[in-house]
RNA sequence: GCGGAAUUGGUGAAGUGGUUAACACGCCGGAUUGUGGCUCCGGUAUGCAAGAGUUCGAUCCUCUUAUUCCGCC
């Protein structure tokens, strides 16, 4: 059952759109925010859980469920869904990022990618056939190409090799891929530099794949770098496929590239900030840790209905974090992935009467207070 | 009452007759972006029980006092 993309309404004023999709059974809304769940588990959270909240899709990992459990392990199963109990939408990532996060440049070869296992140090080999093989054993709804996320700053030569090679690399991918019930989508690099973005989205488009991908940002880029890698891209994709920004989960980035013609997101933040004690809130990002809140027994946000707020204070869940209750990062799960669903949902309806821009100016109001600049 | 040993930050402790008293935990901040789930980065004793002395100089040597522990009466 392949989910198929209808887009429903643009802005008049910038490039936000409005979408839609049915998956089993349900409708699904764009733009949408993804949780991560690496291991085929937002950590700390139950399926229940992140349904009850009303999220759509969310991402596991090819490399991860790759070297464990395996990815046999899991088509025995009778595929992700069933193994994890997740009868929503779930994107699988190819493995591109671990190229930026565990290989060094010489690992990186034209055939694949040599990575040293993080758990025991075994050698490892990773082709763009191996991936979209491994993802389609596992089941994903949306499989990802095998790509090249590099690190930036990189220079304009480094950049438009790595380029060329994601473009092989995406052609090799879209080759084995093979599956009816699953939507493949191609990846954008390069880098900050225009040219390179449209030449890898143009080449992309002509192979025709089932949606885009913007990735190589988010990797210590500032936001307007960021803001425009994400403008050179979306600019040359087709108006009736989905645009997914790899790994962007700042509020304000959510709302920046929604402006920018990007229809899905996802990101770690909600729940490693979590895990460490952080929480979003509409005045901003807290650190429960901090020990004026030993004595607050408020809500975490007193405009939020979540679980975690309905029932507890800031004082207990700064204690069962102080205390590494796993319980805390539970909460604060719950609260984060909550607040960026939320967020995610006020911009949608922002987009229904076209002023995302002037929710923008209030919602950075409140967030940042009043001398917010780029940084 | 007699003899012995000890006393270093919030805690456990290292250490030396000579510029900024190790380390760990805790505490106080910060970071975190397609997740390598006990992570990373900062800060944290103007003082080494108190007082006096020896010395150019003492946390380190001497004496007195206090406190704690151990043994004996």
């Amino acid at each position: 059952m392949k989910l198929e993309y209808k887009l429903k309404q643009k802005s008049k004023k910038n490039m936000a759109r409005l979408g839609e999709f049915n998956y089993n059974g349900k409708t699904y809304e764009t733009p949408m925010f993804m949780p991560v769940g690496t291991n085929a588990t937002v950590k700390t959270m139950a399926p229940e859980e992140i349904k009850e909240i009303g999220c759509g899709i969310i991402l596991a990992n090819t490399y991860h469920l790759w070297l464990r459990p395996g990815e046999d392990i899991v088509k025995k199963a009778g595929g992700l869904h069933k193994f994890m109990n997740y009868d929503g939408p779930i994107l699988t990532d190819s493995g591109g990022y671990q190229v930026f996060s565990l290989a060094k440049p010489k690992d990186i070869t034209d055939e694949g990618v040599h990575f040293k296992n993080h758990e025991n140090g075994d050698s490892l080999f990773l082709t763009p056939e191996k991936s979209i093989q491994i993802q389609m054993d596992l089941g994903s709804d949306i499989v990802m190409s095998f790509d090249e996320c590099v690190k930036w700053p990189s220079t304009y030569e480094y950049c438009k090799e790595s380029v060329e090679r994601t473009l092989r690399w995406a052609k090799r991918g879209k080759d084995t891929f093979n599956c009816k019930d699953q939507m493949l989508f191609g990846i954008v690099q390069g880098g900050e530099y225009e040219d390179l973005r449209r030449h890898c989205a143009e080449e992309l488009v002509k192979m025709n794949f089932d949606g885009y991908s913007v990735g190589g940002t988010s990797v210590g880029e500032d936001k307007p770098t960021m803001y425009k890698m994400v403008g050179y891209a979306t600019k040359y994709l087709p108006e009736n496929k989905l645009r997914y920004l790899m790994g962007v989960g700042d509020p304000i980035d959510l709302i920046e590239n929604v402006m920018r013609g990007i229809d899905l997101f996802d990101c770690v933040s909600p729940t490693r900030l979590a895990r460490h004690g952080h929480a979003y809130t509409k005045h901003g990002k807290i650190n429960l840790k901090n020990s004026k809140y030993k004595e607050d027994f408020t809500k975490v946000d007193d405009t939020c209905n979540c679980y975690a707020c309905k029932n507890y204070t800031k004082a207990y869940i700064r204690h069962l974090i102080t205390a590494d209750e796993t319980f805390g990062a539970r909460l604060l799960s719950i609260h984060n992935i909550t607040f960026l669903t939320n967020l995610m949902k006020e911009i949608r309806s922002h987009i229904k009467t076209d002023t995302l821009e002037e929710f923008k100016e209030e919602f950075i109001k409140n967030y940042y207070g009043e001398n917010y600049e780029n940084k």
